[in-house]
DNA sequence: AAATATCCTACTAAATACCTATGAATATAG
DNA sequence: CTATATTCATAGGTATTTAGTAGGATATTT
């Protein structure tokens, strides 16, 4: 479950390497990172539909950010490449849920997609591109599900 | 992106039933909650092994929740249905990630993991499958996450 | 004009999700 | 003890999604 495709891996990839780089080819991406350049095309092209890379045509021309990486929420990169998080059906279409019983599941569901959502708005694309110091902080997870857990407890008691 | 599939959404609804009716056979559950038989035949078995259903065969068989629904979490039903939450392949396995860079995307892709097996192992069985009341409580998830979200706000500054 | 880019459309291949079929093993009711 | 109702085991089969290819048109710089 939650297998994150190959696609939304190579984008994020790809990606990193433009904040290093600044610009360039998607040819050359595509060789130094080892994706499949055509894919990888395909790819820019709905990064670029999606507002998160420019383009140059041309001889020396190539892509870059269309903003800066801290405006970039790794949430917009998965968006970009998938749709939507859509657990299941019924999250955004409640008449399917036809089967009576209050909908319980329904609530989990959503309670899913919210804490999904906000874990991928909680980090961008500057972070994960850092360079690779060897003490940089980025611990926004563990911390989040201690606090988390923790909240959870004692709303149960 | 994160589509549950309907095998664990079949597998959920049929392990509320459970709780609510403490014992049935495979083809009633099928007829009454719109599942296909033979599949949620084989989703039991599955069930089974991991643990959480317990068979008697026979002429008055049937199966049953083979503990407390308290004591059943959502990510052991997921577990189940479908494997461990693998994001990404070197969550498991670090030596794949040969492409240098320290890997911060792979403490990303952790981050999501503990994210979404937190969740999961927040909410038990019984608190969905709870008897629908105009107001029953069960709100981990939202709750959850404005803390979350405040907390990380917080960090930050 | 030649070279080097992005861009566009269509196709194939592999994996996965979803579901079906057949029948054996087992227990119970009558 | 036999008919029946159940779980259990194995082997498919179809449809959808994911992953990747192919070929070329279009734009821009040198």
């Amino acid at each position: 479950m939650f297998q994150v495709p190959t696609k939304t891996q190579y984008a994020i990839r790809a990606l990193v390497h433009l904040v290093q780089v600044k610009t360039a080819s998607v040819a050359s991406i595509a060789e130094t990172e080892r994706i499949p350049f055509k894919y990888l095309e395909a790819i820019f092209s709905q990064l670029k539909s999606a507002g998160l890379l420019s383009a140059d045509r041309g001889r020396s021309g190539g892509y870059r950010l269309a903003r800066e990486p801290e405006l970039i929420l790794m949430s917009d990169v998965v968006k970009a490449t998938e749709g939507d998080i859509r657990p299941v059906e019924c999250v955004d279409d409640a008449s399917i849920c036809t089967v009576a019983e209050g909908c319980l599941p329904r609530r989990f569901w959503l309670g899913l997609k919210r804490t999904v959502d906000a874990y991928l708005a909680s980090v961008t694309l500057a972070e994960i591109a850092e360079p690779l110091s060897p003490r940089n902080r980025i611990e926004p997870s563990p911390q989040l599900n201690e606090i988390s857990i923790a909240a959870k407890k004692e709303h149960h008691s």
